[in-house]
DNA sequence: CCAGCTATATGATTCAAATCATATATCTAT
DNA sequence: ATAGATATATGATTTGAATCATATAGCTGG
């Protein structure tokens, strides 16, 4: 349960999706909001041409379509990427309650500047051109630690916008550079850490 | 103004900063939010390494550090791109305001949740490889309407990850396409609406 | 009103990453 | 345990966008 303080004052129910099912399709009207318990969830969006590309992938822990709260429909889709359990709450019992906890809602509004930030920094990592230096700062952003040390490598490269070929011949040479070192499909950064930042 | 709900109860004033200069640095104290009046705010992370990279750059009517609205420290430096006018509020008044006014909190959760989507819509728009499928994305996500008409091309293309005079040049084919007429340095599309994606 | 800066524009060239192809390893479901 | 799907890996080739270069137009500040 993510909305760990909610639990006393939001009704909350558990689904099972298997690969490939849908969670909810673009365009359909928001009724809930999600948050991942197990498995992992894409968030997919069809754009007007018609090709589909990766939002989002929202692993354990992760919320989903808070960013829809306010929203009459899903700007996107989602569909499990593996078996997948979701915890369902409804949109409107949580407006409600946040409406009347703001203490509540400003928990909420922390959890949402965190997400702008980390949008920012993949922003900008997707502007590198360089797949060098690409990996290399979407590795030192931690982002990739905490949640994401077991993401797919193919879905770090669509992450960070490289095709996945050249994703695992980066790594091959960053560790033949010895930049990083891998155990399995596991990254790990050999470098010098770097102190007095802290702060994030 | 861009809290224009807030108008009547937070204090702000207005500072300016020539081409250069500095509005905060990495690693200190959040004591303000501001939101950009005229010119633009470039975001600068040093990254563990040292290496800066370019986190987000903030024109007219956006705010910044909102997203450091619940941290003790910025996470990157602000710098003017040109010379600029920025309006700035204090983060305590403003977190406390927000705590009074749980209507205005749900304005700002709202904000953010949009930001939250501009940026996931941005990331998109970035991992598309091909030049004219990416420029005709970007125009087709209204958000370069109402805000960004008056942006130079050269901010867009850095914007949409895509080298100015590639941008240029794609724009001039476009055109020449039948695909987009310009006016100036403004671009109009020309295409049939495409209906049924009005929910986003 | 002028000088200097910045944006727009476009040509020529390079090159690195996308793409296509194929093979193997690994996971997953039954 | 096995089959089918998916991820990882790597080679060969192509391509299109970055880069470099240069020119002109348009702003902006003093």
């Amino acid at each position: 349960m993510i909305y760990s303080e909610l639990q006393n004052v939001l009704s909350s129910k558990t689904i099972h999706l298997k690969t490939g099912e849908h969670l909810f399709t673009q365009g359909d009207a928001v009724k809930n909001i999600y948050s991942v318990k197990k498995g992992r969830i894409k968030l997919i969006r069809d754009t007007l041409e018609g090709t589909p590309t990766l939002v989002h992938v929202a692993y354990a822990e992760e919320s989903i379509a808070e960013a829809s709260l306010f929203s009459k429909n899903y700007h996107c889709s989602a569909l499990a990427g593996t078996n997948t359990e979701v915890t369902v709450y409804s949109k409107n019992e949580l407006l409600k309650i946040l409406q009347e906890k703001p203490e509540l809602m400003m928990n909420l509004l922390r959890r949402l500047t965190t997400q702008v930030r980390d949008l920012r920094m993949l922003n900008e990592i997707k502007s590198i051109y360089n797949a060098k230096e690409k990996v290399l700062t979407y590795l030192a952003t931690e982002f990739h630690r905490d949640n994401e040390s077991d993401l797919p490598l193919k879905d770090i490269a669509q992450k960070i916008g490289m095709a996945h070929e050249t994703f695992y011949r980066t790594l091959k040479v960053l560790e033949s550079d010895g930049k990083i070192k891998r155990n399995k499909s596991q990254i790990i950064k050999r470098m010098a850490t770097a102190s007095g930042c802290e702060g994030y």
